[in-house]
DNA sequence: GTGGTCTAGACCACC
DNA sequence: GTGGTCTAGACCACG
């Protein structure tokens, strides 16, 4: 069964990482083209969430074309969508890491600190794996 | 001469950019304890800001102790403030990139994956420095 | 139904004196942890103050983790705010004694005096209780 | 010799503090009526502030008939002053202890632990004398 | 509906 | 000159 939840300290709004998650499931194969996913009601009971919420997000996949609407029973995964969410997953990471590493150097941190900071931070997830 | 100025695209608000700004700029030992930092009327016209906002800044600045009013004259950079503002700067460049590798990882993209992008992302900025 | 509003003649900023409220009725017990606060807009028209003032206390309020935000909602009291608040109501009593009774010192008057006014100000704070 | 200075932790205004210790002085008895007080330039440069500050201070002494200019001499302490004084001094500290009484109750704390409090800090205040 | 940010401009106390 | 407070009102993101 599909789990949805909320991570911790995150301040980006609710509806974008919900509709991240789902990206991340479709990128990784967990939901696949012609999958339904959840209705709005039921996720956000299971996120604990407001409707309105849930809401927002999946009419941002719609928008994105990476869900379909169904006539009368739900949205499903669309066809291309796996082959998207990949490419996307992928540019999101790197995008973020990009932005990280350029807000280091503009703090005027000597580079070898923040060169020592990336490997520190690289092999520490290693060992701690989520 | 000092020179304060907004970058580019950035969606934190302005107050918190121009603390940053403050203190990094502490760190970096350009603001040395007891110097006067700008006066709220100077930087908001320097930054083309309403002078509220930079005033919202030098408030948050005053609560952690980065900054003292002497009255009548202005705020000048508080005793213990350039260690304070350095560990900080480093902290919060740790923080940012060990974010960006655990999202990374959430995403159940392959290790060698993110480890390449990682690379590549470091080797890039060095090319291309600030 | 809770009702706040500006006391006589006090020359502290108003919006320090509604935060002084909140934190009085979370610890008096009358706001509890969990219960929602007054919206900013509510509570500036109930007082007859500019949204901003209370915006203000209510952003001082969040800083000292009294109260927490739930994004669209409001700001509920905070779970350790209970405590957090009668320690603080204790301690600011406490202090400005404190300050009262050493600035009587400092006067050079008689301990026996100023021990007669202490008394007779209590007994006479007794007789016409607010 | 004279010594004038700023106590700790007040956030009154300078000029306030500086006109109350002088009155203090003539209240006690270590400034009498005809004698000179210092001299704004000296003052100042003495309690390291502007002279600006020590000037208002004075301007406010005046008002009160506290001090008399003498022309080229500088400021005497005026002939009822020292009764003024002693009068205005027991004012002071007794406003100031009922208005600290008074906000203790306006907090809701038990009465008996606002008498507590004064008991407390009136004892301690005894055990480690200035 | 909620709070958060920003602008504009007035007034004040202090030095 | 300095910062601090307050008002008024606009706009935005979020739920």
């Amino acid at each position: 069964m599909l789990l949805f939840q909320l991570q911790g300290s995150d301040d980006r709004p609710i509806y974008a990482r919900i509709a991240e998650q789902i990206k991340f499931a479709v990128a990784s194969g967990v939901l696949r083209p012609g999958d339904l996913i959840p209705s709005v009601r039921d996720l956000s009971r299971q996120m604990v969430v407001n409707p309105n919420t849930v809401a927002r997000a999946y009419r941002d996949l719609q928008q994105e074309k990476i869900v379909d609407p169904v006539r009368g029973t739900g949205l499903q995964v669309a066809q291309g969508a796996a082959e998207v969410c990949r490419d996307l997953r992928k540019a999101i990471v790197r995008d973020r890491i990009r932005a990280a590493i350029q807000e280091a150097r503009q703090t005027a941190l000597e580079p070898t600190e923040i060169e020592a900071i990336l490997r520190d931070e690289w092999t520490r997830s290693n060992g701690a794996p989520h």
